[in-house]
DNA sequence: CTGCAGGCCGGCG
DNA sequence: CGCCGGCCTGCA
């Protein structure tokens, strides 16, 4: 079997990537690693000394998918440095996480997955998507084990909205089932978003049943990978109310607010820095 | 038993 | 516009 080897590199540790929130189906093995779904196929990421070691069920292109959903092409040694010159709290929170990297996730997944994250916990997140996998997409075996790939729109079409509830998705089955007849009647056309600025897809995402505008940041920074964003949740409100606004009332910090004080301070790229923010404050 | 978790929607002022 | 109540479900 190829398999494909990182050398050692400064920016990318396992645990950071798949625990720092962006993504739901990378789970961790027992020998360490972590396995999870690419494309149309399986990946195990095993960190071996100071290498890392890829294997898929599919060695076809395996590199250049790696590279691609890794963002392995992007100087993160760079951006830290300049991250960590703003003040001491970027500095520290940089690193905290500094083997993140933002994962270039599948778009269709990453709207459904981030509707379905609407006032739910993460586990409960993780166990949904996966039901709604295990009952709609595609079986692939690895490593003999069975994993399945996330739906496309007209495998999940299959669902009806009594079929999503009864997979655990409560009051967002109906989300998810417009969603997913828009997307697979081209009446919400992924396609063309591709090459799109970030305001322009944002309004698009905006018209989503269950897609406000964290929901909408989330898909633009993990799916069309724009750094340009900064999404607010009760997390981000609450490390950015204590570094930069000292409101006694965090409840009461307006999010647009927020969103703007970022934009100032964080050079383009708030949506990395929200990572090392979220990410730093959520394990405290 | 309440409270709450990575928000969003709809109604209202 | 901005604000606020309600919401599936599962777990503390």
């Amino acid at each position: 079997m190829k398999q494909f080897i990182l050398k050692n590199n400064k920016s990318f540790n396992l645990k950071d990537i798949f625990e720092c929130g962006q993504c739901f189906r990378w789970n961790k093995q027992e020998d360490g690693s972590y396995t999870g779904v690419i494309k149309d196929r399986v990946v195990n990421v095993k960190k071996s000394d100071d290498n890392f070691v890829f294997l898929s069920n599919n060695d076809e292109k395996l590199e250049n998918i790696i590279r691609e959903y890794f963002d392995l092409d992007r100087n993160y040694e760079n951006i830290k440095e300049n991250l960590s010159k703003i003040d001491e709290h970027m500095k520290i929170s940089v690193e905290y996480g500094s083997g993140i990297r933002i994962l270039k996730q599948d778009i269709w997944e990453c709207i459904i997955s981030f509707i379905i994250s609407a006032n739910n916990n993460i586990p409960r997140i993780k166990k949904i998507i996966e039901n709604i996998s295990k009952n709609y997409g595609k079986k692939i075996e690895f490593q003999e084990k069975d994993y399945y790939l996330f739906p496309t729109p007209e495998e999940l079409s299959k669902a009806t909205v009594s079929d999503l509830r009864a997979l655990g998705l409560g009051f967002r089955d109906k989300r998810v089932y417009k969603t997913t007849q828009l997307v697979l009647n081209k009446d919400f056309d992924i396609d063309k978003l591709l090459y799109q600025d970030t305001n322009s897809i944002r309004e698009e995402l905006l018209k989503l049943d269950g897609v406000g505008e964290k929901v909408a940041d989330c898909i633009l920074l993990f799916g069309f990978n724009k750094f340009d964003v900064f999404p607010v949740d009760v997390w981000v409100r609450r490390v950015m109310n204590e570094l930069y606004i000292h409101d006694e009332d965090e409840t009461k910090v307006n999010k647009k607010q927020i969103r703007k004080i970022a934009k100032e301070k964080f050079l383009g790229i708030e949506g990395l820095a929200q990572q090392y923010l979220f990410y730093w404050k959520r394990e405290q």
